[in-house]
DNA sequence: CTCCATGCAAAATATTTGCAATTCA
DNA sequence: TGAATTGCAAATATTTTGCATGGAG
């Protein structure tokens, strides 16, 4: 989903369109990792320098709300948004880089399945990640 | 591994064995969900109410460096410990009443890194949690 | 012109550190 | 006894809230 997408999606919900959210919207659009709030609030400030650090955090909440933007967790914290892909859950990230990628997983759905109902559950929800090394950080040593 | 292993081993570590340490170890063991280190503390004050807060902060940091006790993430939160049972990774949380079950994916490893190959990655590590509704809590509805 | 959104400052949380007193081995 | 450990208080770090001003529609 496009950056414009995303502020058309945005005011089609009832919010405005400011210069604020969209140096917030595009900084996590066009980032290939993860970032965390204050590193978005650096980032976007060079575009819209009187940008606050709240605001930051007030307009992902929106972002997650819409799921235009999730969550990821790692080692090194747990506050770090990536901008969401439609239908694909499940990342890989670089461990060197932080590059992040969704991929595919629905395969694993029924085996995940099987696991719960092998222990009484009925699975609702996964969450998977892999960490790795990319093909560019291993070429980079 | 029972809580005197867990002693023991913190033991043989250099470390020493005190009342504030077996009110925390003995407190995480014997939970059936992971808990954050307030929680513990809470619980474990009814065992050794001098205890504080900050050693609670300060035996996880080194339960999980032994690795006895291993941080969950969840929605609401990834500040929770549970005890860690030895090679089984992979959680199955009830989001109901919490409770935690380890198990045992193996057989998932393959198909983990033939997804990172895909991709360029040689996957090194995984985080896989599946979120359920456990037998019991589906019938005390 | 009317609200929604912003940024500041301050408050609320969560976690870490400095230090004197305590306690295990 | 000597060093590791503790708990308090204070320092940090992170996130949220109150409020007057500014800007989108």
């Amino acid at each position: 989903m496009s950056v414009e997408n995303w502020l058309t999606e945005f005011r089609s919900q009832g919010y405005r369109l400011t210069d604020a959210r969209r140096a917030v919207v595009e900084t996590v659009a066009k980032s290939p990792r993860a970032l965390t709030p204050a590193e978005i609030h650096d980032l976007a400030k060079e575009q819209y320098p009187k940008l606050g650090l709240v605001t930051v955090y007030r307009t992902l909440e929106k972002l997650e709300e819409l799921n235009l933007v999730q969550r990821v967790h790692q080692e090194q914290g747990c506050n770090a948004y990536l901008a969401h892909a439609e239908g694909h859950q499940h990342l890989l990230i670089c461990q060197k880089c932080k590059k992040a990628v969704y991929f595919d997983g629905d395969d694993l759905n029924a085996s995940f399945a099987k696991v719960g109902e092998k222990h009484g559950f009925i699975v609702q929800e996964h969450w998977l990640q892999l960490f790795g090394i990319c093909e560019e950080c291993r070429e980079n040593e």
